[in-house]
DNA sequence: AGCTTGCTTGGAGTGCACTCCAACGCCATA
DNA sequence: TATGGCGTTGGAGTGCACTCCAAGCAAGCT
């Protein structure tokens, strides 16, 4: 493991360029959280959040004295992107693909825009697709509606 | 096997985002299809049609004499409109219990109305996280973009 | 008649993303 | 010292939405 300041300042290249809005605060000045604190930030599961780690999905997360899990806040962006990425429909494999480029360094800049802009493309196909359907709903929905009460 | 110029059409990806509305046009004035032009027309396939038809996703599709399939335009429109509602992220069971209520006639306008209503709040909800993916993408792709370029 | 193609069926299998289980460890409070 | 609460693990199980399989039938072509 990597224990220079250097690395510790970026850790994570990836959290260089996130400054994410915040949907559940926390508590500032704070950077140890426990598994159950990260629960209810984020909405995940325990065993879910398990999970990533096991798949390498998450980095290697710090332990407590006792062996238990200790959230940082750059674990707690991290999560906060990944959730992002979830939400676009990227299969978890593709999540994964990314970490392991986050965790190879710099010299996978490229390799990671090229991801990211892949995965920017399919939002906006998926972005048109709902609004196509919002079309469509609209109009059933203005159907039933006058249908409901002109009878 | 098909050899029609479409087939190469829609081999790369990058086509379907300039293809909107209607993919896969049918034939002017034909009102029955066997099961391996409705793959064409939706592709979806054949397995999953037939699945659609037995969970009672899909009314009760008209037969030949012996007893193969014939899809009417009815039948192709409501399977677009099935389309849209999985691309929403809408369970299937969801999907039948609308598909009931448009059996059940008339009487059921009311609900059928709430469910596409709630399922169009949905749909507005997940644009709106999509546009925030977007932002978050945009910020890591120049990232990335400026980083690659000026080491 | 024989062959190929397309379609039929019920039921079993697949892949994904979790989700749960059993057995156990640590530790603070009573 | 005991009880409750929170945490740990590997592995097994779940639910969804398909996806495939084997066996068979009907029609059309040579």
């Amino acid at each position: 493991m990597q224990t220079t300041p250097a690395a510790t300042e970026h850790a994570t290249p990836a959290d260089i360029c996130s400054a994410p809005p915040r949907r559940h605060p926390r508590p500032d000045g704070q950077d140890r959280y426990t598994i159950s604190e990260v629960v209810a930030f984020t909405g995940l599961t325990a065993h879910t959040l398990r999970w990533y780690e096991r798949i390498g999905l998450m980095p290697h997360i710090d332990r407590s004295h006792t062996g238990q899990r200790r959230y940082r806040n750059r674990d707690l962006d991290w999560l906060d992107f990944v959730t992002k990425l979830r939400l676009t429909g990227m299969p978890v494999a593709d999540m994964v693909r990314y970490a392991e480029l986050v965790r190879e360094g710099e010299d996978t800049y490229a390799e990671r825009q090229a991801l990211l802009e892949s995965t920017r493309r399919d939002v906006l196909n998926r972005i048109a697709e709902l609004r196509d359907t919002l079309a469509v709903l609209d109009r059933k929905i203005s159907f039933y509606a006058t249908e409901g009460t002109t009878r």
